[in-house]
DNA sequence: AAAGTTCTGTAGCAGAAGGCACGCTCGTGG
DNA sequence: CCACGAGCGTGCCTTCTGCTACAGAACTTT
């Protein structure tokens, strides 16, 4: 590609197109689809709790998380929000994707966790390249397909365990590599569908286990052994995305 | 499982080539992959309650429900069901389609609720098909699309509401076009993922309102209105496919 | 340093939900 | 005609959950 390096607008589309390298889909494009890209692509950048889409709002294209996270969720008719999942760099979010084919509404609210850079492309551009790119047909059902998969893990965890259960498995899968989780016991009733003070009594338990270290803004992990344990039987029988 | 059907093979074949009219995704099919499929397409039926698909079992192609209808549901260790969805005449199963894709294990299991006729197209003759056949393509992001907005819309339905919203709902979204819902308790409960005692108590709510009756195996809606009010403004603000 | 805000730890109470037990009704089949 | 089983109604008790309230700790702002 060309790399006019000082215009301000050129600039900011290949710095763009660049930054798709991420899906590997988008390098294996004919150049007429690099270039029709190229011209549409759109730069977004959300800073923290920002909102991304609300419900009901049409949608404009396709999201793709460079970087950052963002967070998919639903608010029940009582102000409770409960997390359906998230979508971190490199993934697109399968539910624009869904709405932009199917002409729907978007049907839940989308925030972002951390600040994080967005790339839009337009709905007509996004359906152009689904026509004629495979990798970009390909992309689309890949994204769907695990968008299923979350769904559908986090519709099985909701129904065979109970806040505990779940409340061990999101400290286990969402905590860094240090066995930290960084976010607040009322952000975690919010993911759960839950509420604060549930949360802090399911911490007391883990806490009085030793399992984990509890502090302002932070959770740490001090035995995973302990913790899996306290999280029950039904984390062996779960659902995984097990490759034959 | 296996067709028990005496016929000729050949006559099978054929007759589910047209019964395949159901898809028009099929219609438009060049004359080479309707050759392909012809000679591939294999038909069965399955009789009510009969296991389809287990969860952990390698699948084996794309199954398409011509008559009849599936369950997809999940077991929690515990031992309760939980149905995820229902798979209707002209629909695919998109989780064997996304387990096709992707290489996986299935994740649920799958029972006839009715006696269901299906037709399995095998899995490389499916992808064969989906690189060539725009229409295809388009089968495979619609049925996940749908599957998507269903499981969503379970997964939201089971946030925000309680037994009675849900089991209103269920009422009122599954009964035939005369009021009558035809299933006993038990099955209601493990819908909803819950007992029959809890059913049992929240029918008799409903059928003191006046909203419902209740007989041995089946339910009548005497009072839609009223049945809706019951059901509480949950209802009101659930997603809905709205076409814009 | 003082004031204000956010986060966490507790407690108590009310309602929802689940588990268990029992009795009843209805239909089927011997 | 009767026994039996499936389905339904109901009461009791326990556990889980949500809500309100309050106090102290930790961080931020002024």
């Amino acid at each position: 590609m060309r790399a006019p390096r000082q215009m301000p607008a050129d600039r900011n589309r290949v710095s763009s197109l660049d930054v798709l390298t991420r899906f590997e889909s988008f390098a294996s494009l004919c150049s007429d689809s690099r270039a029709l890209l190229s011209r549409n692509l759109v730069l977004t950048r959300s800073p923290r709790a920002a909102p991304v889409l609300h419900k009901g709002q049409a949608v404009s294209g396709a999201y793709l998380v460079i970087q950052g996270r963002l967070r998919v969720f639903t608010i029940a008719p009582n102000g409770a929000e409960a997390t359906l999942y998230f979508i971190d760099p490199g993934e697109a979010c399968v539910l624009a994707l869904n709405c932009l084919f199917n002409n729907l509404l978007y049907p839940a609210w989308v925030q972002a966790e951390t600040p994080t850079d967005i790339a839009l492309i337009p709905g007509p551009v996004y359906r152009k390249l689904f026509e004629s790119e495979p990798a970009i047909q390909n992309l689309t059902v890949q994204a769907l397909s695990t968008i299923v998969y979350r769904l559908m893990a986090e519709l099985e965890q909701v129904h065979a365990s109970n806040h505990r259960q779940r409340l061990v498995h999101f400290i286990l899968s969402h905590a860094a590599a240090d066995g930290t989780l960084r976010t607040t016991q009322q952000h975690l009733g919010r993911h759960l569908g839950t509420t604060r003070e549930v949360i802090a009594r399911l911490m007391q338990e883990l806490v009085r286990s030793g399992a984990v270290r509890s502090q302002r803004g932070a959770i740490t992990i001090l035995n995973v052994v302990e913790l899996r344990c306290l999280g029950g039987v039904a984390l062996d029988t779960e659902m995984r995305s097990v490759r034959r």
